[in-house]
DNA sequence: CTAATAAGTCTTGTAATAAGACTATGTCAA
DNA sequence: TTGACATAGTCTTATTACAAGACTTATTAG
């Protein structure tokens, strides 16, 4: 199979990993949560070729995962910023540090501290249910396709319902 | 940079990509998840060449992420099932799916549907956090080396602390 | 002996990446 | 007005990875 052809495919993760399945593209989007934003700041922290970089920003920017936008003029020169769907990547990227921070973390620990501002503690981060808010591990989903009206009507609904924990049922 | 040094990296998310980062890993642990098994089975799947996929398997197997049990004797066949570590990647492969659901589905919504069998609904994957069981968007989140002793302390607080919501302070 | 099945390995042409030189645009200081 | 500096790229070349499909090995069935 050809990469380009993963954008078509009947699959949600396919779709994706035709944006962020290459080699840096998920690096270049760490950098950016932790506020790095120029050209050469991305080129130094990663140690990744310019044209590959250029090549990544293009597509993310492509994309509307990053944004340009001028920090200066005379000579005009542009940062790269998260978008909201570029924020929206947050729990892909948080699960995949600590999947890293349990398996490949060295004697010393995780190296790096997660703080959940709004509570005040450093945290790990669990995938709950957007319907009953407890925490889902593999084995208890199904999964299956998406082929009646009424199952996509389920999944919109599942889609839109708010977590119960934003709106307790019972305040 | 060379992508063997990602391994090495002070970085869990660096360290996470270094086996999960390429075009094709994570495409084999979606279908892992859903339950192929086998050499041919991913091949025709995923029309990956034979030479790649055999390479990948390998370094999974390696990781510890599937393991090589056989299925059958004269001659001998082997099948590739998910660890522990594996399945621990359901969060990764879960919140890709539905950030892909959001912005890439076509307007008959996501092509597959996910049923949390413990509640009975279909849901989506919610991020939320060790500690107080909220959702937690990136703009939540503070990040800092791990660098004193006192603050890995907190980090494995964190870590080894159960969810709230499976064991609510008060039932 | 021949075909079929499963799980690979090997070969060859094409595409992507790494490293670093080069270009474009404008500022500032001498 | 020349030269050094800064930022954000593009271009070139050698190396590496991938795609497609033929070939290999081991075993059973007919």
């Amino acid at each position: 199979m050809r990469w380009d052809n993963l954008k078509k495919e009947h699959c949600s993760l396919a779709r994706s990993l035709s944006v962020l399945g290459d080699r840096w593209t998920l690096m270049i989007l760490r950098d950016a949560f932790l506020r790095v934003r120029r050209f050469e700041d991305f080129e130094q922290s990663l140690k990744i070729a310019r044209r590959v970089l250029s090549e990544r920003l293009a597509l993310l920017v492509d994309e509307g995962i990053l944004a340009k936008v001028p920090y200066q003029e005379r000579p005009t020169r542009y940062e790269y910023r998260l978008t909201e769907k570029g924020l929206d990547l947050y729990p892909v990227i948080i699960s995949m540090v600590h999947w890293g921070d349990k398996y490949y973390a060295g004697k010393d620990g995780p190296p790096m501290i997660h703080t959940h501002v709004a509570c005040g503690h450093d945290f790990k981060s669990v995938i709950t249910c957007s319907e009953c808010g407890d925490p889902v591990p593999a084995r208890d989903v199904r999964v299956r396709a998406s082929a009646t009206p009424a199952s996509r009507n389920r999944a919109r609904t599942a889609a839109t319902r708010p977590h119960p924990k934003s709106q307790p049922s019972r305040a």
